[in-house]
DNA sequence: ATCTATTCCTGGCTGC
DNA sequence: TGCAGCCAGGAATAGA
């Protein structure tokens, strides 16, 4: 599940290979991922130079000469350099020096050209790594529902996804269904200072690998070995020793340890 | 405003 | 080497 140190990994192993590179031709072959039309996509982007690679939150940016690609790994995605080619590939980008290739097996993805952006890009939060925390607290405090839905929320903030949630609460002994709006400023600069710190350190294990992740050299990260929660279900907790306990909130499945993280 | 449920989608797993 | 049923969840969406 690509969250944002794992959609960092892939954008820092992609942009050597492209940027200040043309697009010779491009294939893509899923509706559902390029839901802009297939054909029109690929007419777009072929002929473009990439002048960046940005990341906000998970989603990715090629700023090409004529406007934008845009790319969201959704739970499944992968973006792979010089990789050969399966039955998930959903796109084939050709570049003079290689291929960047899209493959999805479950296509929650999108890869997208936009000549402009739209607004519902325009929407996504501020970054969970770079977020100053005047701006953090103030949206916790602005908040009346649980903290673990807010802290999903990419239109509040960018990047966090199942697995750094469970992990940054766990972190900050912060319970998954507290309400946001009470959170102290004491405890909420405590979130925040863990919240970068646990993205940092994720980021120089290259992000986690649960099932599909990998970068765009096909390399699997090495942070769920430091994962101390999620997934732990039943597992004693490395602070006390309680048992993990999952439950679900909005919707997912959530990992905490009910002793260190009292209601 | 904020909640819950539903939808999209496929592979991996369980149980027969 | 079956196969039905369930589960995983990012994000949009509908309805309460």
């Amino acid at each position: 599940m690509p969250e944002l140190p794992e959609v960092e990994t892939v954008v820092r192993s992609i942009a050597p290979h492209v940027v200040g590179r043309t697009i010779v031709s491009a294939t893509l072959s899923s509706p559902l991922v390029t839901r802009g039309g297939l054909e029109e996509t690929a007419r777009a982007i072929t002929g473009a130079t990439v002048g960046a690679v940005r990341r906000r939150g998970k989603q990715i940016f090629f700023d090409l000469n004529c406007g934008v690609m845009y790319v969201h790994l959704g739970m499944t995605g992968k973006l792979l350099w010089d990789a050969g080619t399966g039955k998930h590939t959903r796109g084939l980008i050709q570049f003079k020096e290689g291929t960047l290739q899209y493959q999805d097996i479950r296509q929650f993805g999108r890869l997208e050209f936009f000549a402009t952006l739209p607004n519902f890009l325009e929407r996504s939060g501020p970054d969970a790594l770079t977020i100053d925390f005047q701006t953090f607290y103030s949206g916790l405090r602005a908040h009346r529902g649980q903290i673990k839905p807010l802290l999903l929320n990419q239109a509040f903030l960018g990047g966090l996804g199942n697995i750094y949630v469970d992990e940054l609460l766990f972190a900050a002994r912060v319970h998954p269904k507290a309400a946001a709006g009470r959170i102290s400023r004491k405890r909420a600069e405590l979130l925040h200072r863990k919240m970068q710190e646990l993205l940092e350190l994720a980021i120089v294990h290259r992000g986690s690998s649960i099932s599909d992740y990998v970068d765009a050299r096909g390399e699997r990260g090495a942070f769920q070995a430091l994962h101390r929660v999620y997934g732990k279900t039943g597992q004693s907790c490395p602070e006390c020793g309680s048992p993990i306990r999952r439950v679900v909130v909005a919707q997912r499945g959530t990992h905490y340890c009910p002793r260190c993280q009292r209601a």
